[in-house]
DNA sequence: GTGTATGGCGCG
DNA sequence: AAAGCGCGCCATACAC
């Protein structure tokens, strides 16, 4: 059961069931009670062109629903999917009214998919949410017959039910995404406060630098013998190392760790609070931490490889010295999980490896891979497995991974194969049905530059080096790819259970903040999360959490022996979460 | 002034 | 030790 969900050229809001019976319509404020009306009578999987335009209102309504289409992701990802290849190219031109996918690219695009020759006028930017009711806005028949289709296509695949659970997949975590937002990460700015006094001394006033990084700044420029130095600016910086006779090319840290002059201890004291500060200081916590919550911007399906992406806020990248300020609410606990070495683990899957799936049914695979006789230690069969997965050829992980290969031939069969696609220019495509880009116009130009009769050998070893580039993308695209596919199921499978369990009933709603009582995710990191629970019910989130993330090793892989363990803590703080 | 490229570094 | 994948963000440098 279906409800299409649309605003009018009127700028009312119309609803549309299976049968073409319109259901009813209104004035947009009305809209979250109507929704919520026909969520409580049919439970139907709500059918709109973009989660972003409704799901916004509906929360701060306090209204849920629980499952919708979302035609713009589902779009974009059938629009390239070569499991729906046969449809041929009129079945998969998108109408003009529906905006790209977050991961397709602009005009120039190296995402251009191959079916979409001709989009049509441009109605929308990528990033910004469609303006309902604008000019070339659809109707809520068209937003049907766009469902239609996008149905037939999936129907029509070769693999019609991992198409059906990825587009239902995606659109759940437009739906989550929406709801990270609205709920918040809790953030305990006293704690960030503390952490950030501990390492760079009082906050500033605006303009200056902490007193921590001035002193560590004098004492660089005393070692250097550079009493004017900027230790801002790389250049000045990188020419201030060599005339003091470190021999660094770069200012990296890795490359300074190499020396051992007196200035590079505190060079990287002060290199390090410097991200500090500019990533996640004061201005971070004043811009982005409002009401003692976090609220990220998530974009889903942002990446080629089907993983999020953020917009704003730098959520997946929040380094563990301020997870310290994440802590549950009194009364409240935070139940973290994280899959633990998930990518091997859905290499094995994928491969259908068998030794390298004995290897991934133990807690630690990689010490397994050392118990198997493989390689010698634990960080050997670490650094080796991921060089397969990543396309190494040189270092200590290029050597390891020969040795990888004769044990694990059917997984290194795989990943091989997704690189030789790659190179010649073919899309390879997850295990539910999520295809890569084809490489941009200008990858294929140095192709051909390199097989004309004149190519000189600067164009065949830039040819070649392209093409290995892309190689080790598409190689790694297909793990990635299933394990993001693994971990939205997962993300899912827990909305779906929480919403099931607790009390965020209609005195929750009524209050207009829907995540008021009830447990609810907080936090999403590709292949980690956060539910925030009242603490009385931490046991049975964490019961939820391990189901669904079984749940989900069972719709990828049905009864592929591998499984998918988590670490998982209930804490009052993401700090103290282990890992 | 505004816009873009790059180095550097945080996360998985 | 910093090779090999995917990202976002900041500061600096340089274009216009």
């Amino acid at each position: 059961m279906r409800i299409a969900i649309a605003t009018t050229s009127a700028g009312r809001v119309a609803f549309l069931d299976p049968d073409g019976d319109l259901r009813g319509e209104c004035d947009p404020a009305d809209a979250p009670r109507e929704v919520a009306r026909l969520e409580a009578e049919a439970a139907p999987r709500w059918v709109w062109r973009d989660t972003r335009e409704w799901a916004p209102a509906l929360l701060e309504a306090g209204v849920r629903v629980a499952r919708c289409h979302d035609l713009r992701l589902c779009g974009a990802i059938l629009a390239s999917s070569t499991a729906v290849a046969a449809a041929g190219p009129v079945a998969r031109e998108r109408p003009a009214w529906l905006p790209a996918g977050p991961a397709e690219g602009g005009f120039e695009s190296e995402a251009a998919p191959a079916a979409s020759v001709d989009r049509g006028p441009v109605l929308f930017d990528l990033d910004q949410v469609p303006e309902p009711g604008t000019a070339g806005s659809p109707s809520v028949a068209d937003l049907v017959v766009e469902h239609d289709r996008q149905v037939h296509l999936a129907e029509s695949s070769d693999r019609p039910t991992s198409m059906r659970l990825l587009l239902a997949a995606e659109s759940a975590g437009a739906l989550i995404a929406a709801e990270l937002h609205a709920a918040g990460l809790p953030w305990r700015r006293s704690v960030h406060e503390r952490v950030l006094e501990e390492a760079l001394g009082p906050r500033p006033p605006v303009g200056r630098k902490p007193a921590r990084m001035d002193e560590l700044a004098a004492q660089v420029r005393r070692e250097l013998e550079a009493p004017t130095l900027r230790l801002d600016s790389q250049a000045d910086l990188l020419r201030a190392l060599r005339a003091a006779g470190i021999g660094v090319d770069s200012t990296a840290k890795w490359e300074l760790r190499e020396h051992e002059h007196p200035a590079v201890a505190p060079l990287l004291a002060y290199k390090r609070l410097a991200r500090l500060l500019s990533a996640n200081g004061w201005a971070w916590l004043d811009e982005w931490v409002v009401d003692e919550r976090f609220r990220a911007d998530y974009v889903a399906g942002g990446t080629a490889t089907g993983r999020w992406a953020t917009s704003g806020g730098g959520a997946l990248q929040l380094p563990k010295a301020v997870r310290a300020a994440v802590v549950a609410d009194p009364g409240w606990s935070l139940v973290v999980a994280d899959a633990s070495q998930l990518e091997p683990r859905v290499l094995a899957a994928l491969a259908r490896d068998p030794a390298m799936a004995a290897a991934g049914r133990g807690r630690d695979m990689y010490r397994s891979i050392v118990d198997a006789g493989v390689v010698a230690t634990r960080d050997e069969a670490k650094v080796a497995l991921l060089g397969a997965m990543y396309g190494a050829t040189t270092g200590d992980s290029g050597r390891l991974v020969p040795q990888l290969a004769r044990a694990y031939p059917r997984a290194m069969a795989l990943v091989d194969r997704a690189a030789r696609d790659g190179e010649a220019g073919r899309q390879v495509t997850t295990l539910l049905g999520r295809s890569s880009p084809l490489p941009p116009p200008s990858w294929h130009a140095a192709q051909a530059a390199a097989s004309q009769p004149d190519a000189t050998v600067v164009d065949e070893r830039r040819a070649r080096s392209s093409a290995r580039d892309w190689g080790r993308f598409t190689r790694n695209f297909v793990v990635q790819g299933t394990a993001a596919e693994w971990a939205l199921c997962w993300l899912a499978g827990v909305r779906t259970r929480l919403a099931g369990m607790a009390a965020g009933g209609p005195s929750a709603a009524a209050s207009g903040r829907v995540f008021e009582r009830a447990p609810h995710l907080v936090y999403f990191l590709h292949d980690e999360l956060i539910v925030h629970t009242p603490a009385e019910h931490a046991d049975a989130v964490a019961d939820a959490v391990r189901a669904a993330a079984a749940e989900a090793g069972r719709l990828l892989f049905g009864d592929a022996p591998v499984e998918f363990p988590l670490d998982l803590a209930v804490t009052a703080s993401y700090a103290s979460a282990g890992a």
